[in-house]
DNA sequence: TATGGGGCTTCCTCTTCCTGGAAGGTCAAG
DNA sequence: CTTGACCTTCCAGGAAGAGGAAGCCCCATA
């Protein structure tokens, strides 16, 4: 099939399927004569995984580690489940990051009486020299 | 003084901030005879206001139009409310997202018995064929 | 047969926010 | 005089594509 169907059928776009390409994520497409891309079922397969994983936040790196794995019939499923587990601790440091960031933000927003009048703490916060109990991080 | 103990001053590197006057985040800095930059301790301020803010999460445009907010004295403080409630919000979307991406994990790692048989449930979700229930997003 | 509309190809630029490095000027100390 | 530490500019790269231009290819229709 083109790269237009595989494109409808595994929910990536035929300019992402060039770019993984072109960064070697997948490997080179064979062509028609006429020059186009030719996919099979089975490269749709692959697609969706790509897809799946890029949606559960992995690198286009890790991607590739994880089609690795998902094509070795030797692969040990713990290395797989190390590769989860390191995603969700990433997660886990992203959210707290996130979550302190709001926590302050929360902070400030409801110190601030948010009018007309040019009275803003939240300005004043950024602006503080170094002091404890700031908005830093 | 130089850029260097400006930058120890702020906590922002003297490349960063380099590059944040280069795309007009900052005024042009003055330079000495010698063609070097020249900083006030008002510009350490400055400085130290923008790290804060990036640190709060807020893009480099963000926080330039904080600045300017931070330098009208004439600004409503609600309208730095309202950036900071957006900035909140934007916030929440993405730790809504990190955490359906965690949840689809932490179940598909728990399905995985993560030893050296090469069974894994991980791999055989994110290659499945579109069905309900699985870990797309 | 000419034409039109998609779809395909490659290549280049833009985005965000810096970081690293090369080549070269400056300054203070030994 | 020579280091070595700073400073300068400029260029490249990285992550993950999106957007668009220029140019084929193929099919259908008037």
């Amino acid at each position: 099939m083109h790269i237009g169907e595989a494109a409808q059928q595994s929910g990536v776009t035929a300019k992402t399927i060039r770019y993984y390409e072109s960064v070697g994520l997948l490997a080179e497409a064979p062509r028609r004569p006429n020059g186009y891309r030719d996919y099979s079922a089975k490269d749709v397969e692959t697609l969706r995984f790509v897809n799946r994983a890029r949606g559960l936040g992995f690198s286009v790196h890790q991607v590739g580690e994880l089609l690795e794995l998902y094509r070795d019939r030797q692969r040990a499923s713990a290395d797989v489940k190390a590769m989860a587990q390191a995603r969700i601790e990433d997660i886990n440091r992203k959210v707290e990051e996130l979550e302190a960031m709001r926590s302050t933000l929360l902070h400030l927003a409801s110190s601030c009486h948010g009018d007309s009048r040019p009275d803003c703490p939240i300005l004043a916060d950024l602006a503080a020299p170094l002091r404890s109990g700031s908005a830093s991080r």
